[in-house]
DNA sequence: GAGCGATTTGGCTAAACTTGCAAACAACCA
DNA sequence: TGGTTGTTTGCAAGTTTAGCCAAATCGCTC
């Protein structure tokens, strides 16, 4: 593979990489449909410490998943790109796959 | 987040993690564009040793993105959820979306 | 300017991932 | 059976990532 392919598949890899933790996962699906959000509330629905939010926020943000605003001392985040979520209806589609054979192997 | 919601999003999370590497990538849509290969034949065209392909193969196996069938001493992979590719048009729309905004940027 | 709530960043540790080499396996052929 | 080719696995080193605490920053209000 020459270093010009290999650019290709590492950036989308990278957006990938960064939609691949369940936390930034249930952001995304919240911000999808819920609308913005702000640091805060994200951080209530998710029980973790307010700076490890705050990071995957921002790996979210480099990747270009979501765009923040901000709106005196609060930062809304928000969805950039809609399709993210029909994108995950594949992952269910490999889910159920794995379910199927899982339970054809108990038989 | 309680443990229910964190293992539902855990799980999706693990088939992207599944596919956020370059590697993985080409493979992926190595076996989308043109079927069946065998371990050899992605070991040459991606350039790497041979083991590292082979566990880049089995890791995408266990996440269920790919199956294997032996033929005498090969073993070949395919794809076994096709709809992995259309799944990845959204990644192309982040990454334009991102490449607008750094026109956007330099002007 | 001091104080306060919201957010980000620095520092650090533990865990996970990636990779190549060497060795083990498996299937085939002579 | 012994050798050859194709594939996987054990191991070790290097890199990346996740998480928390503490410290710094930002915007507002008094």
């Amino acid at each position: 593979m020459d270093a010009q392919t290999f650019a290709r598949f590492d950036a989308r890899a990278k957006i990938l990489k960064a939609l691949a933790h369940p936390t930034r996962l249930f952001i995304v699906e919240e911000l999808a449909h819920r609308g913005e959000r702000c640091v805060c509330e994200l951080t209530e629905l998710i029980g973790a410490d307010m700076s490890t939010v705050s990071r995957h926020l921002s790996l979210l943000r480099g990747a270009g998943i979501v765009a923040d605003r901000k709106q005196g001392a609060q930062v809304h985040y928000r969805l950039r790109v809609p399709c993210v979520l029909d994108f995950l209806s594949c992952v269910e589609t490999v889910l159920q796959a794995n379910a199927q054979q899982q339970e054809a192997l108990l038989e």
